[in-house]
DNA sequence: TGTAGTACACGGGTTACCTCA
DNA sequence: GATGAGGTAACCCGTGTACTA
């Protein structure tokens, strides 16, 4: 179509609709999106329209709607993905100040295994020897920080403080048996934090469930 | 029964006009 | 009054479907 048959059809044809016309044409279409063919050509003979215009009034309207539901289910995918974006980096710092605590008491127990073996003693207390003031006192050192790290079982360690709440923290020190079962859990735990989030995400189907 | 042709409706994209700040 | 942005009627094109010879 040529610019000036164009000009002349739209200067014509082109205006917009009444608000009665588009009243009825709203109303209509909250109840069917499509029309059939004779509610068409009764529609169009109400409103004084041609059939075809009540086509395209249809065809733009769906158009419209689906560009509006789409923006809105954009919007709620952008705000749960901030949601989930805040937890992963709280959980990543957790990560990391669970992961030095461990490092310190990692280097504590080093000292304590270098000191019993520099000493001949053991944490039975038991030595041969032992009688002098410093044994005493290493002995003593030895069973705060024995008492510190097993507060209430043999398993049970302590880990830090919360930042928050001044709690300690306990852990479960695992048994060796369970220390097999725990690294399935840690081992894609840290795959996930450690960057390959998406493909972890778009290969589990449970992320979407989340 | 399978096939080519036709009409029609639809979606997606675009154009041109109108309105308003 | 000029202008740019947004809304929208109308159009174009490709595709799918139903119908018919």
């Amino acid at each position: 179509m040529d610019s000036l048959s164009m000009t002349c059809i739209t200067k014509t044809n082109k205006r917009r609709f009444s608000t009665e016309q588009i009243t009825l044409l709203e109303s209509i279409f909250e109840t069917e999106s499509k029309l059939e063919t004779q509610k068409k050509l009764q529609l169009a003979r109400q409103l004084s329209l041609q059939p075809r215009q009540i086509s395209i009034w249809f065809q733009n309207k769906r158009a419209r709607c689906k560009s509006k539901q789409l923006q809105q289910d954009y919007a709620i995918l952008r705000a749960n993905y901030d949601v989930l974006a805040s937890r992963f980096d709280s959980l990543n710092k957790e990560k990391q100040s669970l992961q030095t605590e461990l490092q310190k008491l990692r280097g504590l127990m080093d000292e304590l295994e270098e000191d019993r073996r520099g000493s001949g003693s053991d944490f039975s207390g038991n030595g041969t020897h032992g009688s002098s003031n410093d044994d005493k006192q290493d002995a003593q050192q030895e069973s705060q920080v024995k008492s510190s790290l097993l507060p209430e079982s043999p398993n049970r360690m302590v880990l830090g403080l919360c930042d928050d709440q001044q709690n300690e923290i306990f852990r479960d020190y695992p048994q060796p048996q369970e220390e097999a079962a725990l690294v399935n859990v840690i081992e894609p735990a840290n795959a996930f934090i450690s960057g390959d989030l998406f493909q972890l995400s778009f290969n589990d189907a449970l992320w979407w469930e989340f």
